[in-house]
DNA sequence: CTGAATCCTCTGCGATACTG
DNA sequence: CAGTATCGCAGAGGATTCAG
């Protein structure tokens, strides 16, 4: 029976498409992979390097995802004692499984650039 | 000096950011990584069966999103001469090479859930 | 069944200015 | 330098209804 069928996959499957949609979650936005990626990149990365990093975010965002990363435990912030002061940003382990990810997205961004624009 | 090196490993890493956001620019929304999904892990998938994978959304949003997904040239839409018609969606070669992605997304969507949680 | 058309709400995000 | 505080709006997305 047909419906039996869609039933056994659909069983099968909702399962990850839940973890996909959890992923997607803590990643949304217009700026938070691009935030880690810059954070990914450099190992160790300053507010205002990242500010530059991520083309077109304003402070205010930037401090915003940030805060929200940090909550996710995705990256740890830490404050240096200079003058005036600095904040280091770096990737926690956690925050670190993501790395495959994001090289596989920078990858895939190459070629749907070459798809789209017909090479 | 600190600015060279800086600048030096800015530039060493601006194209791979800008890919990411690129990838991101495609896959931006709350819907679209989930719809892709559905559409990967079935291979051939039908608008009301999506419409059921994806919890939550609505149809008016998942047409859109389609249509979306077609012009990025990840889906392919094909109608079926049935009574009533149905539609089939099936990804295209470029939206296959998004699978790998996906089921990492899937695997760290389920390791996120554990850390959030504390296991 | 697969959408398109309306209407309406809410919020993501930009711009700007200000603080320790 | 690394944020916070306001303000304002476009547009994402929900609910409902209509159409082929």
């Amino acid at each position: 029976m047909k419906t039996c069928e869609n039933n056994y996959f659909q069983q099968k499957h909702s399962k990850e498409m839940r973890a996909v949609q959890d992923s997607m979650d803590v990643l949304n936005g217009k700026w938070k992979v691009a935030i880690l990626s810059s954070i990914c990149y450099y190992n160790k990365r300053r507010f205002s390097e990242i500010l530059n990093d991520v083309e077109g975010i304003s402070n205010r965002m930037l401090s915003k995802e940030l805060k929200e990363l940090e909550v996710n435990k995705l990256i740890i912030r830490s404050v240096m004692d200079t003058q005036p002061i600095t904040v280091m940003y770096e990737l926690t382990k956690h925050g670190k499984s993501l790395k495959n990810i994001i090289e596989s997205l920078s990858d895939w961004g190459i070629a749907h650039r070459r798809v789209i624009t017909g090479k």
